[in-house]
DNA sequence: ATTTGGATCCTAGCACCGCTAGACAAGTGA
DNA sequence: TCACTTGTCTAGCGGTGCTAGGATCCAAAT
């Protein structure tokens, strides 16, 4: 049984080379960079080998958009546990969201603007992405107000970060007035 | 020169029939049908004649943009100007926003989320882009609230109406409460 | 040790994409 | 009527995501 194992640990590693070659291509040159054919180069096989772990492109993008989910979550909780208050809190929530934002736009593409063929917002919905929501709603629940429900509080506060992200990031928005923004997205909703 | 005239007219006419036509096909099967053969077959002329108009793809999506963009605005001031109130105005324009998004997805794509080589927050700006945004800041900088400058505001303001429509529409939030995260937002950003 | 069978991987190719060069026809002015 | 410009089309380039089918290699069975 061994070499069974052996081969399952080298697949393994294999599709995680797969996933972080795509994820790096990506954030170089972008995602039109990524193509089937330039990712299999660099990892040093055919392009069918790609189809033996993924069904396709779609499902490439939707592995990087998972691992980033996790790592903001991480972000997120890492940045408020370190804040003292919950107005403090949430300040650094946005800030951690909003950094991640900008430091992985790829990633971020991957989770919010491409087509990953992830389902949101249901019960077949892949751990991560609950979990992502989750790290948000642990600390942004506790300023919806009162008689405002946790959930649809943090669901408005999200969008309006992602609003700012994807706004700033395409040009939408001058960057000058980033923080300034932040203060008064969080000065008006958090009901201190 | 009447002979030449002519030939101007109908080639005007020839362009908006290709921005018609994308608009059309984009809101019928998504951008990615959009394919210049397709769009050159509907409109009844090889894929070269496509290439006499615009520089590419890209630039057609930016036509559609535009013609979007002044059409947001009008809706915009429209719903506006048949509320009395500042509050019911900011409300009025939030819904003008995002039933726009919602009844023309594919033109708040080429707007929003597809790179139609437009730039935005710049000298250069084209006049519809501008005119969007003077639309929504003519009716939320009333309510922006001492010391906070109406066009920062209708920029947070603005970008949240974004994420919104964006993860609504993605599938990211349950369409199900949207009426309550727009009373909710409104409640919470406009100062009356 | 040899053979066999199955897993693994690659070559080659499909249909489609955006875009363009160059041939061709149609209409204009002399 | 003839030359010429203008407009349009056919054909094709290099690229895309994806897949069929054949070659190869290696573990298990004889």
């Amino acid at each position: 049984m061994s070499v069974q194992e052996r081969k399952e640990r080298e697949r393994a590693a294999r599709e995680r080379l797969i996933v972080a070659t795509a994820r790096e291509l990506a954030e170089q040159q972008g995602w039109d960079a990524v193509t089937t054919r330039r990712l299999a180069e660099r990892i040093e096989y055919s392009q069918p080998v790609l189809y033996s772990h993924f069904r396709g492109k779609r499902e490439i993008i939707g592995a990087v958009a998972l691992q980033g989910a996790a790592e903001m979550a991480a972000a997120v909780r890492a940045t408020a546990s370190a804040a003292d208050g919950p107005r403090n809190r949430v300040t650094a929530v946005a800030h951690a969201y909003l950094d991640f934002a900008e430091r992985n736009p790829a990633v971020y593409d991957a989770m919010f603007q491409l087509d990953g063929g992830l389902t949101f917002a249901a019960e077949d919905t892949p751990e991560p992405l609950k979990d992502g929501f989750a790290a948000l709603l642990e600390n942004l629940g506790e300023v919806a107000g009162d008689g405002v429900h946790p959930g649809l509080f943090t669901e408005v506060f999200w969008a309006a970060l992602h609003g700012l992200a994807t706004l700033t990031r395409a040009g939408r928005l001058p960057p000058a007035e980033a923080e300034r923004r932040v203060e008064l997205l969080v000065g008006r909703l958090a009901v201190a």
